[in-house]
DNA sequence: TCACATTTGTCCGTATGTATC
DNA sequence: AGATACATACGGACAAATGTG
């Protein structure tokens, strides 16, 4: 093949592989997926079934499938009435890859508190701008499920770091969705290996609600000067962490 | 199942999915790669090889190396002497994967724009204040190859593109760099839509430089206010851009 | 509670394509 | 050009999981 070089094309594509059968299925159920014919829910046929109307064998169609599990859209539950199942986890499966990046990127504390400062910044300026009363309940549901988690004994960890992506998806920009989706995975990983501190996540919960008030009252300054407090404060907690063995 | 419910836990956790083999042998290779222990370049034994010293089948083997491989650690040569191959291309598989986000998430130019603007701007910040002689070069460098292709007759589609990576590598913040390269993504994809337009990567490259040119002087004011306008202008160029049908 | 059917998970054997030496 | 080594792909088989009657 090339016997003779195409000289405008430069080393500008990726190197082209004849795409591999597997590559192929992922491909046209991932297209059925994008395009909405096939929606979270849907059930795809079975392995055996699949193998059949693509006419390839079955080791193929789950090769298939595991790289749409691991892109994030589909899931296979085992047993019978098992099988693919359609889901919408993509943002989510980004968040695991990120972390290995993270951990290849060896984070520092401070690189990670600055960044959530500056991007939190500009987020809660379009959040004052945008918000909307359903995106102002969603935010103080979660303060609420968080003050409940604490009465019942368990750790409302989640539910906090969570508190931060709502405010990302009240900037009603899907950008800064995944941008703050990106930089919440780290924190959470720095925070998963903190011992639990329940008097710190009574603190959190208490500058959460104050940066609430804040932004309903579209009071830019403070909620501001509220936000950047907390993240700091946070920040501080993680002073006793040391990276991986 | 599930007869009792555990009231403790609500649904905070992943659901436990007893792992299955070929998890098991991705994550041991992926442990071995995070720890340094096996390094870009490095070659793995073959399938048969593998499954022989996990004691584990051919399938299970292959079905873990397709998840190392999107995952973006191994990269498989086929043929005699071929095989798997350690490589680091996590980041550009996690664009990958933000694609399909966004091709689900449907982002618009406006979105997009206002973004890179408040993200830009931070990063700019960062950038005259850490960036030192080496990136400086870097940026001269990109915008010395950029022009290098304009003369050659090919579009600096992705040099023009690198620029502002590169300004992330420049503020000396890891995150940053992840966050940027995740806006690009989109920003790439867009351009990639649009017809070549010699002109404007002639522009974008003039553009480039006198950001430069205030990133040298350390003028922070001017090196923004270039930088707005080029995103506004790149922005304005993506007006002609419907969604894919 | 207990089979039963369905579906995934895993393994084996074999054939073919492909790249290297 | 031919031999070699590897990934790719197929088919068959059985085990394990899981919902149903």
């Amino acid at each position: 093949m090339s016997h003779a070089e195409d000289a405008s094309a430069k080393i500008i594509f990726a190197r082209i592989r004849s795409r591999r059968t597997f590559e192929e299925v992922c491909s046209e159920i991932k297209k059925l997926i994008i395009k909405g014919i096939l929606r979270p829910g849907n059930k795809l046929p079975s392995e055996s079934e699949l193998a059949r109307q693509f006419g390839v064998g079955r080791q193929t169609i789950r090769e298939g499938l595991r790289l749409l599990e691991l892109s994030g859209f589909i899931t296979i539950q085992r047993g019978s009435a098992g099988g693919p199942i359609i889901i919408d986890t993509v943002l989510s499966k980004i968040s695991d890859l990120l972390l290995d990046a993270f951990q290849m990127k060896k984070i520092t504390i401070d690189e990670l508190t600055t960044a959530r400062l500056d991007v939190e910044r500009v987020l809660l300026n379009h959040v004052i701008r945008n918000a909307g009363d359903d995106e102002i309940k969603s935010l103080q549901d979660n303060i609420l499920q968080a003050r409940r988690e604490i009465e019942a004994g368990t750790h409302p960890f989640t539910t906090n770091s969570e508190f931060h992506n709502i405010l990302a998806k009240s900037s009603r920009n899907p950008i800064f969705v995944i941008v703050e989706a990106t930089i919440m995975t780290v924190v959470i990983d720095f925070l998963s290996r903190l011992t639990p501190d329940f008097d710190g996540s009574k603190r959190t919960i208490r500058e959460h609600e104050s940066i609430l008030d804040a932004i309903k009252k579209r009071d830019l300054e403070e909620a501001t000067a509220l936000l950047e407090k907390h993240i700091l404060e946070v920040g501080s907690r993680f002073r006793g962490y040391r990276p991986i063995p």
